[in-house]
DNA sequence: GTGCTTATCGTCAGAGAGACGACTATGATC
DNA sequence: GATCATAGTCGTCTCTCTGACGATAAGCAC
């Protein structure tokens, strides 16, 4: 308890390992993926895990986590409103604590407490594994989430677990706030935002519905005044991300 | 990075104390309170804290969490359906993970990562503090979370950021969820409930529309056939917490 | 041109929320 | 005991939002 002398004797406190692990998610191909990296060493050699590392000495939480993603992905995040906040980033993705993993068995070898960070991001080029020689990928949540992930192995420790979290807080958090614009470039139609809601709950909504909703709803975009006929058929107004970020109704998910 | 073979090396990994703090917070007489304890040495000596401890290294994090609950209120908690959860108890208290603090410098001793859990509790008897010299307190987190806390000094180390999380934490899932039963008595009635909500989002409800939302949401309430005149008028239907945890849809904070 | 695709505007019925009236059943006070 | 104050409970009305779906617009492929 707080009152204990023992509580800042540094003989007396037990040593841990602290780790950032990140659940990093993009839609890719109407999907929803989740980037996985390959182990190179034991324990769960050969395994596919989340990226993630050591927390330095001398780094804040959120510091370590936008660190992590800058070597495994080369992308800049913007921390959510909140501390240990990093500077907006050029190519920016969304940063935000997950939540923290200390089972103590959860890693063979020794009491790792791991502080998991979701990032959610536009989909990007092909991952550039890490200096070693281990690779990375981009897996579609469905088939991980599901009884047999990648080829039938489960994911590396308890990465299935807080995967499993990361994605259930990404298709909750959609729901009211603008967060769904993270998975988009800076500039998107309104078609492109809807399939990303359609691909992050595995749902299809109504095109006019979906339309009328997210345009009528003040802040959340904002028309960058060019169009754009990418998705093909005729040409959709374009948008930025407004400044809302709480969505006021929310959108709703459709029932489940 | 992950695939770096100093991940596991036990001499290589930098040595970090876990704590775990907790958010206790209750609604006593018509405000949301949150359990504070004084510190009874360096540094921040004297000032009030969150109650917390050292995570040993044989325990969870929730149920370090748990342990110190216990030790500080005689609380037992039911964990939120999740993970390394703890049996329910007897008298059981909501107890849910809050959020990670990290910063290199919030403990002025040493690099400290403090796992922050949520408790909301019924009203409780004035708290016993712990086996020291310490006091506890309830206080009203109105004061708290103002310009100047307790007579002026800020709550120790990052602990009125922890607690302001809290706070917002449980003011925003009593929204879509059936929390705010975690604040009532076993049996309960609905104008009992609706002050809890008056409490934590520092509003009045109408009592019709009120009576009306939480009668007619299937699975929020259950009647336990008797009914309580303890709070004067007329004599008041005696509820449960029901089975459903996720409103839909949600309770609606009136517009802030 | 036809056909296909996607975007965007409109309409209508139903559900739910906020405002508020009316009535009921207790204890407190004169 | 009559009256009053206090809560609790039921109903009504209006407005907003949603879901379902028709209709039109504006590109591209052939």
């Amino acid at each position: 308890m707080i009152g204990a002398m023992s509580r800042y004797d540094p003989s007396a406190f037990p040593p841990f390992a602290v780790t950032v692990d990140l659940v990093v998610l993009t839609v890719r191909d109407h999907s929803l993926c989740a980037l996985l990296v390959r182990r190179g060493e034991p324990p769960f050699q050969g395994y596919w895990a989340l990226p993630g590392g050591f927390v330095r000495p001398d780094e804040g939480l959120a510091e370590a986590a936008s660190r992590e993603l800058a070597e495994e992905t080369g992308l800049r995040a913007h921390s959510a409103p909140g501390h240990e906040a990093v500077g907006p980033g050029a190519a920016g993705a969304h940063l935000e604590q997950l939540a923290t993993y200390g089972h103590p068995q959860r890693d063979p070898r020794m009491r790792v407490v791991s502080v998991a960070y979701l990032v959610l991001a536009p989909d990007l080029p092909t991952p550039r594994a890490g200096g070693d020689a281990s690779s990375a990928r981009w897996a579609p949540v469905g088939e991980l989430l599901g009884d047999n992930p990648v080829d039938g192995v489960p994911l590396a420790f308890d990465h299935g677990l807080i995967l499993a979290d990361g994605v259930e807080r990404a298709r909750s958090k959609i729901e009211y706030s603008s967060l769904a614009t993270a998975f988009c470039p800076t500039e998107f139609t309104v078609g492109e935002l809807r399939r990303v809601y359609e691909a992050v709950w595995g749902v299809v909504l109504d095109p006019r519905n979906f339309h009328r909703k997210v345009t009528g709803t003040p802040g959340f975009l904002l028309p960058s005044g060019g169009t754009t006929t990418r998705q093909g058929g005729r040409p959709a107004q374009l948008f930025t991300a407004g400044g809302a970020t709480v969505l006021n109704p929310p959108m709703l998910r459709p029932e489940s």
